[in-house]
DNA sequence: ATAATAACCTGAGGGC
DNA sequence: TGCCCTCAGGTTATTA
């Protein structure tokens, strides 16, 4: 499900509820995700939330000892609730908070992750090879076009690897091309600087504007309010495959690219 | 080392 | 109504 502009949406809706709350217990109903919950998930009981901060796609739970990661998935969300809402099919896992209220997850595919952490986070194997963050200023034209010498790699899979930059899947990595008129199939040594530079371009102000909607609801994705992301409107080329495309009013075309959908238009894109 | 593929899961939707 | 097939927002592990 969510790339990072739902990630973020949930980061935003559940830190002001979280942030200075003290945890109450864990309650693990499922522990077999993507990994298995570990046990010292068990020992953050008692300890106070500082901050709900982010990584790539990670959300990350900053206890005054210790940090949760918290992956999720293709098809995870989480909402904040009274402590004795009842639970519903695939909601695997409650932190409960002292004042009556609890972090849920739900998550019906299982791709997702908690973990607990007590060293520092970063350091963390799967936070520790990350590329830059797409919306940071480390994230530039002369960054990603180094990093592109020498890869035969198709630049759509080339810019969905979490080690180039972290944050872009399936939907934007679709988006984004369309954006900077690129083709999909494209090998990632082959592109001038000039076009990494709009392509770079792209990237952000995708992402940027996506998260400014809420993100993009397909099906499971909701923002902790319940609600959906907006974004969906906005899509000028993913889920489009055959209808006009808004800029050159040619069909947006559909084939499988490294086992993903990829939509383009080669109208205008090239 | 890099790139392509298989795998992990459940649910929704379409065709018959 | 039900069965079978395909597909889905991610990432790691395995293979070439």
């Amino acid at each position: 499900m969510p790339e990072l502009p739902e990630v973020e949406t949930t980061r935003r809706g559940i830190a002001p509820l979280l942030e200075a709350q003290r945890i109450h217990r864990v309650i693990v109903r499922e522990p077999r995700l993507r990994w298995p919950v570990p046990a010292n998930l068990k020992q953050i009981k008692g300890l106070v939330i500082a901050e709900v901060s982010r990584r790539a796609k990670y959300l990350l739970l900053r206890l005054e000892r210790g940090t949760v990661l918290w992956h999720l998935g293709m098809s995870g969300s989480l909402r904040v609730v009274p402590h004795d809402t009842p639970p519903q099919t695939h909601d695997h896992l409650d932190i409960e908070l002292d004042n009556g209220n609890c972090l849920r997850y739900r998550d019906p595919r299982r791709f997702g992750c908690c973990l607990y952490t007590q060293r520092p986070v970063e350091q963390h194997r799967l936070i520790r090879d990350l590329g830059p963050e797409p919306l940071s200023a480390a994230f530039d034209s002369d960054y990603l076009y180094q990093a592109s010498r020498r890869r035969r790699i198709h630049i759509k899979p080339f810019i969905m690897n979490s080690q180039i930059v972290v944050g872009v899947g399936n939907i934007y990595a679709n988006e984004a091309l369309f954006s900077a008129q690129i083709l999909p199939g494209h090998r990632a040594e082959k592109l001038s600087d000039k076009r990494y530079a709009r392509l770079v371009t792209s990237i952000k102000s995708v992402l940027a504007e996506a998260i400014k909607y809420g993100g993009t609801t397909l099906q499971d994705f909701s923002k902790p309010d319940g609600k959906p992301g907006y974004f969906r409107n906005r899509l000028a080329v993913y889920a489009r495959n055959g209808l006009e495309c808004e800029r050159c009013g040619d069909r947006i075309k559909l084939r499988q690219q490294a086992q993903r959908a990829t939509y383009y238009c080669t109208g205008c894109q090239y």
